[in-house]
Formats: C-alpha cells, structure tokens, sequence
DNA sequence: AACTGCGCCAACCGCGTTACA
DNA sequence: TTGTAACGCGGTTGGCGCAGT
C-alpha cells in the first residue's frame, strides 16, 4: 500500500519549534485534550503536521515530563529492562515516570551503548576495531553503517492472543490441595482453552506458547511480577527459596512459583539468544535463586 | 580567531498495528 | 473481508554547541 509521509506537504514547517508554536500546541491541548493529532495543527492554527505535534507534544510538552539528568537509579533500571526488553523503549519508558521513550532511547545510544559494550569486550583485544567505533559520524565518513545490537524483534506487536493468568494460578494455589501445583495458561481469544496440570504439563505446554504474542502491552504484568506479592508463595514451597528447583515437588507451591519465574526467565531468554530453540528445553537457561540480579 | 571533530538530543522517517467504515 | 486513515514505535538524521588544535 504504503503512504506518503504525512509531514512531506509543501507550506509546512519543520524542524525546530518556535516557544510560540509551543504555545499554541499546549494552549490547544490543555483546552481539548490530547489526540486526533492528524486535525489537530488545522484546528489549532500551526503549521505542523499531526506526526510533529503529537512528537513535541510527547516529548517535550506534556507537563508531567521529568526534566534533568537520568539518575543512577534510573540507569540502573533502563540497563536492567533493556537487557529484559532489548529496544523497546516506549515500554521501558513506561518504568521510568517522567521519562519519555526518544530520552531513554537517546540516552542509552549515548551513554550506556557504550559503557555496556565496553564492560562486555574489556578483555577483546581488537579495540581498534573500526566497525565497533561508538561514533556514528565518524564511522558514516568511512562509510561504516551504524550496527544496532542484535535485536530480536524491533517492531512492536500488541498481545492480544495469550497470556498467564497470575490469579488463576493464585487460586488455584489457594485451594492448597494435593492438586495444588495446578497452573493455569489461558488464551485470551478462547477462553474455554484453560490447561492446567502438574509443572511437567506445564513444561510441554510453554512449548506450544507463542512468545511474540505474549510480550509487549502483558509484558509489564510479568513484570511486575517481580515487585509482587505473588513471589511470597516462596513462603509455601516447602521451605526453599523462590525459584529454587529443589522446591519442585509436584505438591508445592514452589512449582507454581517456579512456573511463573520460568516463563519470565524464558522469555528474557529469547530476547537475549535469539537462536534459542523453543522444541528443545535443554536451552532454557537455568533458574538461580537470584536471577533478576544477574540480568 | 578559525577550523575540525565529536557528543548530544530534538525531530523526522518508514513501517507495523489498530480502528473503523 | 477489505481498504484506508490514524496512531504509535523504533531507527535515523541534522544541527547546535563544546572542546581540542
């Protein structure tokens, strides 16, 4: 099909804005509200496209927008869910309050690229590698194009086929019977397709799982998973650890535990080793007590 | 002072997804 | 079911400013 580039006609500005054009745009959207961007720059007045408005508006504009440098809380974070998300920056955003996804994007091409790449290759003697030069512009001059990290997906995907339902898994522990390792995996397009079964059920089911489908809008629910309550069933898994595999009697709550963590760990996995083999479960990467510290 | 190289970041571009007629 | 407009995302670019020579 394809389209032309809405900010391509004739008689528009581009580039930097003027404070007034920033004017008019808050002035607007403060009395109509955000949205239908694409009528927004004739009703308001400016000379803009759609695309630019809702741009500044996003990035620069909207009051809640955290203005300063990215703490070292913060960095920690992004370079934590990036390594969990890979590129996807609106989502990572979504962590940082203030923070849009073009900063946070902007400010690991920057700063952390590099510093990451230098701590992964401080013991590679090739440093003068040319084609691991961080400088774009130098590299562009002798016609070395900008390599990204090998991302798994770039382009986001809405999940609307499947996901976990952590409180079926919840309730189903919570009838504590010696069925109790019950999980529980749901697609959301058929709701009569619930499975649930012991943790090696489980195991051959997570084969038939679509991991595209189950990241990007529910990916956020998995993680939260890690500041929620639902990693206290530890308490019930015989004693042991979360995600301890000696926990993985079929009677324990570590099981159901373990399923939820084995998921998380699995699709980080498929973020970070793209080869992975989803038909052969020897890949999946094995489970420490600590894992989120090791991300 | 003039020039050059580089880093930073706002803005743009292309394309996938969603919504809707 | 299909076509299209609108939206949203991630990659890329261009310009500004600073530091070094």
């Amino acid at each position: 099909m394809g389209r032309n580039p809405s900010c391509s006609k004739v008689g528009l500005n581009r580039g930097a804005w003027t404070a007034a054009e920033d004017k008019i745009l808050t002035d607007y959207i403060k009395l109509h509200g955000e949205g239908r961007w694409r009528n927004l720059p004739k009703k308001a007045g400016l000379k803009r496209c759609g695309k630019s408005c809702r741009l500044r508006w996003l990035n620069y504009l909207r009051p809640d927008i955290k203005r300063g440098n990215i703490t070292w809380d913060e960095e920690e974070l992004i370079i934590r869910l990036h390594k969990l998300l890979g590129n996807r920056w609106s989502l990572i955003a979504g962590r940082l309050p203030g923070r849009t996804d073009n900063e946070i994007k902007n400010y690991w091409n920057t700063n952390l690229r590099r510093k990451i790449h230098q701590n992964d290759t401080k013991s590679a003697s090739n440093s003068n590698n040319l084609s691991e030069h961080p400088n774009r512009k130098a590299k562009m001059k002798i016609g070395i194009k900008n390599e990204s990290p090998p991302a798994v997906r770039t382009k986001a995907t809405r999940c609307s086929k499947c996901f976990i339902d952590q409180q079926e898994i919840q309730n189903e522990h919570n009838k504590k019977t010696d069925n109790d390792s019950s999980f529980v995996v749901k697609d959301s397009t058929d709701f009569s397709r619930i499975q649930s079964g012991s943790y090696n059920e489980f195991k051959q089911n997570l084969l038939s799982f679509k991991p595209d489908a189950c990241l990007d809008d529910e990916l956020h629910n998995l993680s939260d998973v890690l500041n929620s309550e639902f990693w206290g069933y530890q308490e019930f898994s015989d004693g042991n650890e979360k995600g301890n595999k000696g926990s993985l009697s079929p009677s324990s709550g570590g099981a159901l535990a373990f399923c939820d963590k084995m998921l998380e760990d699995w699709i980080a996995g498929i973020h970070q080793e793209a080869a992975i083999d989803p038909h052969n479960l020897t890949q999946i990467p094995d489970f420490g007590g600590d894992w989120l510290d090791n991300i």
